[in-house]
RNA sequence: CGGGAUGUAGCGUAGCCCGGUAUCGCGCCACAUUUGGGAUGUGGAGGCCGCAGGUUCGAAUCCUGCCAUCCCGACCA
């Protein structure tokens, strides 16, 4: 009995928790994020500083949140157009907060040739030196509202709803894979309206659907809420976001949303006839999200073993590894799993069907755990015998033996399962890692101790914001939409403050 | 752009002080045995030792310059 007692515990503890080449995220946070991304085949570094190399599995899962979005954005009534990578360097000054903001992080094109100089080597051809320098786009409001101009007299031409599928390019000075490259892709939506009001209600109605796919699509619980004039856009009078909290603590904005006010319009002399036949300028919105989903998407959920992808994201929901030794078994197993997949298809679930005779079943297993595919199904002579087969759970990490009959469903509930499990995971965690705090000393001690979301009172003021961050390097996240009012003092001044507002630790 | 560090096979490394054409592991290729959690054995391929100079009979090793990358700050979706 003891042999066999023991020999289960063995077989039980086996540790499948870590992956090879992936270091625990206790140890190293970043690495272990670093890690994942090289690992799971996501994406790699390329020749370029601070520019990455986004690999098939990586890119299938910007495909779908891609697909997603743009349905939600047309469901809003958008549609998509196109507007060029350079912009005149010219634009950039009309509208003065707004140079300010990017003009230190600017790629520019200063000349349109190149020439061999006699010794093999390619330089720049200096008499090829462009008239006006030419500014790669680190965002579009600009040129697009150059263009806007030309497209509007009269409110029956409002409002204006487009939104561009896009890379954008903003030289920072330390990058990360998909938190923070040099090149990124992105959306950035930019509508045009006839009132504040209208503009106000479109960009709380695209913040709501960013909101709307954080949680439903990621599983990524968020908050919503607005930026202190500190943190905003630059030429936006109302910068809205949504919040999320990754596992070591620190906040990550997810997406944001911009009431820019009449700025652009006056900037870019966009004027229009009113009802009324009077001239007004126009009002504005922009909106965008970024590949950085894709990190969110893996510090939020992901651990030691790997990925952990929300099936509705997965690029492939389920994986089936046949485990064989003769060739009849696997023809055996092969006609099998031929019905499930049509079975699954015909449900909206991708399958893969890994018949590789290259590699042996634990290394297959090793493989999805690291590219995080929600369900695996393993089938053997055994099972086939039985009339059953092997299920087992990425996010749980559990297996299950279960009947042949009857699996596309159980899958399909599974997936559903596993894609609520996920967010309530992050839910769970956020609510652990959010508290209030009314002293400065706790607000400290709590960086330290147990990094989250702290949310505490603030005078309001843009200095207090400033030595906060200064002194502890946290920063307003935002303030909450759905603040609850209520008399307090600022944890650092001790003036009076009518709310609270979330701080933390950021990328 | 300030502070620190590192460049050796596809990846990770040893050798560097104390000069003699490079170590080990993973991965890769072939064959065999294997296949219910990252297989094993045998054999094999792969290197302008970041780049350019210098010292020396001889440089991965010493000297000079350059380039690149990473980490910590300031900046940031």
């Amino acid at each position: 009995m003891g042999a066999i007692y023991n020999n289960c515990r063995v077989i039980n503890s086996i540790p499948i928790n870590m992956s090879k080449g992936v270091i625990s995220k206790d140890e190293d946070y970043s690495q272990w994020f670093n890690d994942l991304v090289i690992k799971s085949d996501m994406a790699e570094y390329s020749p370029v500083r601070g520019c990455m190399i986004i690999k098939p599995y990586g890119y299938s899962i910007w495909e779908k949140i891609q697909a997603v979005l743009d349905g939600m954005f047309k469901d809003t009534g958008h549609s998509n157009a196109y507007f060029p990578l350079l912009i005149p360097k010219s634009f950039f000054s009309k509208e003065a907060s707004h140079v300010d903001g990017f003009a230190k992080e600017c790629a520019v094109v200063t000349h349109y040739r190149l020439k061999n100089d006699g010794d093999g080597n390619i330089i720049v051809d200096e008499e090829a030196k462009l008239e006006e320098e030419l500014i790669i786009r680190p965002t579009s409001e600009t040129i697009i509202w150059n263009t806007y101009k030309g497209w509007i007299q009269s409110y029956r031409d409002l409002p204006i709803l487009v939104n561009q599928w896009a890379n954008v390019m903003r030289w920072e000075m330390r990058t990360r894979l998909f938190l923070r490259t040099s090149e990124f892709l992105w959306q950035e939506g930019h509508t045009a309206h006839a009132t504040s009001d209208e503009a106000i209600a479109e960009t709380e109605q695209m913040l709501n659907v960013y909101a709307d796919f954080a949680e439903n699509w990621m599983a990524l619980p968020v908050v919503k809420g607005r930026k202190t004039a500190n943190e905003r856009f630059a030429g936006a009078l109302d910068t809205y976001c949504i919040e999320a909290l990754m596992q070591d603590g620190k906040a990550l904005q997810a997406g944001t949303s911009h009431f820019l006010g009449q700025n652009f319009a006056k900037a870019f002399d966009v004027k229009f006839t009113t009802r009324d036949n009077k001239q007004d300028f126009v009002w504005a919105t922009s909106w965008g999200v970024s590949t950085r989903l894709i990190g969110a998407l893996i510090m939020a959920h992901s651990d030691d073993a790997g990925l952990v992808l929300p099936p509705k994201l997965a690029p492939i929901q389920v994986v089936v590894v046949p485990i064989y030794k003769h060739q009849e078994e696997l023809d055996n197993i092969t006609a099998y799993v031929d019905g499930l997949k049509k079975e699954l298809k015909a449900k909206g679930i991708s399958v893969k069907f890994d018949n590789r005779d290259t590699h042996r079943p634990g290394a297959k297993f090793a493989e999805y755990e690291l590219k995080g595919v929600p369900l695996r199904v393993a089938i053997g002579s055994r099972d086939m015998t039985n009339g059953t087969v092997e299920l087992a759970r990425r996010d749980t990490k559990t297996k299950e033996t279960v009947n042949q009959e009857g699996l596309a469903q159980h899958i399909e509930a599974l997936l559903e399962e596993i894609q609520n499990n996920i967010y309530k995971k992050a839910f769970d965690f956020r609510a652990e890692n959010t508290t209030e705090v009314d002293t400065y000393d706790e607000f400290k001690r709590m960086l330290d101790e147990q990094p989250g979301f702290l949310s505490a009172h603030w005078d309001g003021t843009p200095e207090t914001e400033q030595k906060i961050k200064e002194e502890t390097k946290a920063t307003i996240r935002c303030i909450p939409l759905d603040n609850k009012q209520e008399e307090g003092k600022c944890i650092l001044t001790g003036a009076p403050s009518k709310q609270r507002v979330l701080f933390a630790r950021a990328y």
